[in-house]
DNA sequence: TTTAATATTCTACAAATGTAGAATTAATTT
DNA sequence: AAATTAATTCTACATTTGTAGAATATTAAA
């Protein structure tokens, strides 16, 4: 199952406040910001999809995530990946590498960071 | 403008084949293929939206792609990585590396090409 | 407690998507 | 030429998505 692109949305948001209700997940919204029954809307989509939950606090409802965004995305990624690149995760990377504009300094962080992979193998 | 999914798997056939006929994308398809009708939907579909056309050649119709492959989707990375990473590639960069399964050869194929990437800068 | 404010749910609806049968057109074979 | 086959277009329809007003329920304020 996947989020819907309004819904991937606020689950960014969500992730970035841990939890939030939704008229705080409206404040996270740039101008100009859904109305509050949208919100509510796909907020309860997403809790079908089970990807998010709820605590009843006071008058309202708190949402937190039912899953990380590291799980989420690398299960989106690799779907990409799949559809793109036939499976190849090092086509995939390579393309990326030298597709996104990634500035020497990024380069070279990217490049540690590999190292310590490699380190881990 | 962005493909749907069922039209991001044609285009992704075509963009192998590098020009087909509505008749040779279904053998590119695994079983179960779609029908040839819903092939030539989404053909049209996708030629309203630019990112097709064909030629002519005796009965049938060769369609091409009207968009590299690098360039939609070097478009649609960016789009993920401003959705999930607030626009950073590199921290896009470090969660791929860790979280795909490279092999030790593929990282270091992989450090290798963003060594020339930083030459290059 | 009447009223006002707030939160949540229902209902709605247009647009996009996935899918393909029916109809039509054009070419090929009898 | 008539019948068959193949390609393309039309039409259709169920789902999903984006969006939000109307209705309802709940709580707080007057």
């Amino acid at each position: 199952m996947k989020l819907s692109k309004a819904e991937e949305e606020v689950m960014n948001h969500l992730w970035h406040l841990k939890k939030a209700t939704a008229k705080e997940l409206i404040e996270a919204y740039e101008d100009p910001k859904p109305a509050i029954t949208t919100i509510a809307t796909l907020l309860k989509r997403m809790q079908d999809k089970k990807f998010v939950d709820y605590l009843q606090k006071g008058r309202s409802r708190e949402y937190f995530p039912l899953v990380k965004k590291q799980e989420y995305f690398s299960k989106h990624v690799n779907g990409l990946i799949k559809n793109f690149f036939n499976d190849s995760a090092s086509q995939f990377a390579s393309f990326f590498t030298q597709e996104t504009n990634l500035s020497k300094k990024e380069l070279q962080e990217l490049k540690a960071i590999i190292d310590s992979e490699i380190k881990k193998k």
